[in-house]
DNA sequence: ATGTTC
């Protein structure tokens, strides 16, 4: 390669690095095919941007990386605040805190038997509003909902829907700072008010999964789980709300650039300084969109506790394990290369994986490191992983977030029938309920890598360590 | 991802 310099640093490391444009290298995580696909993709391109922001001083790119609005998802964008760096929404994702948060039961699979995993399917599709326009239960005044995201979990805790120990579970406690909704528009209101415990479309879901392999005792008995153990893992987040605060602040910082002489590559790059007005602006609203996503997963997970003691009587237990965000910057003092920044860190389609001890883990999860849900597709598998020394050291505390689309929506819709797929999915036990046939068939296990390659390249690599397979035995879709 | 192509 000539221009675009492709180097490998090491077993499963790259650096892309284009003279004239990058301001700092990419550094990949991939192993050699995923890098083949990214190299004939749009999304090399898209890679090259990123590196070429104002103030950028760290990429990372995870090994489920395909492309995306403006930023590849799949990376990890480092801006330094105190030097002009900017923020990008399109670096964030329209979805707004997007994440995983994974609930544990008492039950044993081998104890569940056909019949009631049907009926706790058929209740929890009725409970869990899912599609692209669903609404929820709760219907909320303007004024009402505006005082809800900016309490997020808190609100969750005074009307009965979470506990104080169990909010201790989720990033900032489900309650970002900096939250300011009147930076907010009134048609983000309009759209979010209707939509909290919602679980929305595309490859949002719901599914009951059984612990199917554990391959660290340690790590696993202090997560409380253990094989055979049926679990529920959620993937939602901000619906129409963030979409459109998303939406509001790439169109004003389109309108802004020329006033801080930024020039992009492309228009899906909009961005600001993180420290102007306008950043400040969406860096508030951001926040605000967080606390709806912590809040929408919390009261879905209210719903699966309602489902559950219904269908399996009084004694069954749904504890939180964790809740990570993969779509979300955070502002940080960071020390890096022995270098202390303050970094405007984009996370697009990847995950925190902080190492054991760091300030911001919970009590309960201090020497493991910090819970790591990675989802696969409907078919196969899902896996916990735990965050190490060596993510601070090399990715900033960050690793993949799921197996990576290889193939369009469109594309997959000519391939594969959905008579056809449900059956396949019945055959490996798998029960679906799912409110757009068209979705479930766009979300076809055939569409995704298998996550176990993904997450055997980050353990290997060791920027977070495996824990435990999860496999699909019901799917709730949008 | 999404009141599914502003």
């Amino acid at each position: 390669m000539k221009l675009q310099e492709l180097e490998k640093i090491g077993e499963y490391i790259y650096k892309i690095y284009k003279e004239g444009i990058s301001n700092v290298p990419a550094v990949v995580f991939a192993d050699e095919k995923i890098i083949d696909s990214l190299m004939a993709d749009q999304s090399l391109n898209q890679v090259i941007n990123v590196t070429s922001l104002r103030g950028v001083v760290y990429v990372f790119i995870m090994p489920d990386v395909h492309w995306g609005y403006g930023f590849p998802i799949g990376s990890v964008a480092c801006t330094n605040y105190d030097e002009g760096g900017v923020i990008s929404p399109g670096g964030i994702g329209f979805d707004i805190n997007c994440g995983v948060r994974l609930l544990k039961t008492n039950i044993s699979f081998k104890n569940l038997s056909d019949n009631l995993k049907e009926k706790l399917l058929d209740k929890l599709f009725e409970y869990v509003p899912s599609g692209v326009a669903s609404e929820s239960d709760i219907k909320l005044s303007k004024a009402e909902f505006k005082k809800v995201v900016e309490k997020g979990l808190n609100w969750a805790v005074e009307n009965g829907m979470a506990s104080e120990n169990e909010i201790e579970l989720v990033e900032d406690r489900g309650v970002k700072d900096n939250v300011d909704v009147s930076n907010v528009s009134s048609e983000a209101i309009d759209r979010g008010k209707c939509q909290l415990g919602t679980l929305g479309s595309g490859n949002h879901f719901l599914e009951l999964q059984v612990v199917d392999n554990i391959y660290n005792d340690k790590v696993s008995k202090v997560l409380g789980l253990y094989k055979d153990q049926l679990v529920v893992m959620i993937h939602c987040g901000s619906r129409g709300f963030g979409h459109q605060v998303a939406t509001d602040y790439i169109n004003l910082m389109l309108k802004n650039m020329d006033k801080y002489n930024i020039k992009i590559l492309d228009k899906q790059l909009a961005c600001v300084p993180a420290s102007s007005p306008e950043g400040q602006k969406y860096i508030t609203a951001m926040n605000t969109a967080a606390n709806f996503a912590h809040l929408n997963r919390q009261i879905i997970t209210h719903k699966v506790r309602k489902a559950f003691r219904e269908v399996l009587g009084k004694t069954v237990s749904v504890d939180l394990v964790y809740d990570i965000s993969h779509n979300m910057a955070t502002i940080e003092n960071y020390v890096f290369n022995g270098k202390k920044v303050k970094l405007v860190m984009h996370r697009k389609g990847a995950t925190r994986a902080l190492p054991p001890f760091h300030n911001f883990l919970p009590d309960k999860y201090k020497t493991i490191g910090q819970p790591v849900f990675i989802p696969g597709d409907m078919g196969r598998y899902s896996f916990v992983l735990v965050g190490t020394q060596k993510a601070y050291e090399l990715t900033c505390s960050h690793t993949c977030h799921g197996a990576g689309r290889t193939k369009s929506r469109n594309q997959i819709k000519k391939e594969i029938d959905y008579t056809d797929l449900l059956k396949i999915l019945k055959d490996k036990g798998i029960s679906i309920r799912a409110s757009s046939k068209a979705t479930v068939v766009e979300e076809a296990p055939e569409a995704y890598k298998d996550a176990s390659i993904v997450v055997d390249i980050v353990d290997k690599v060791g920027i977070s360590s495996i824990v435990a397979r999860l496999r699909p035995v019901g799917v709730v879709k949008g």
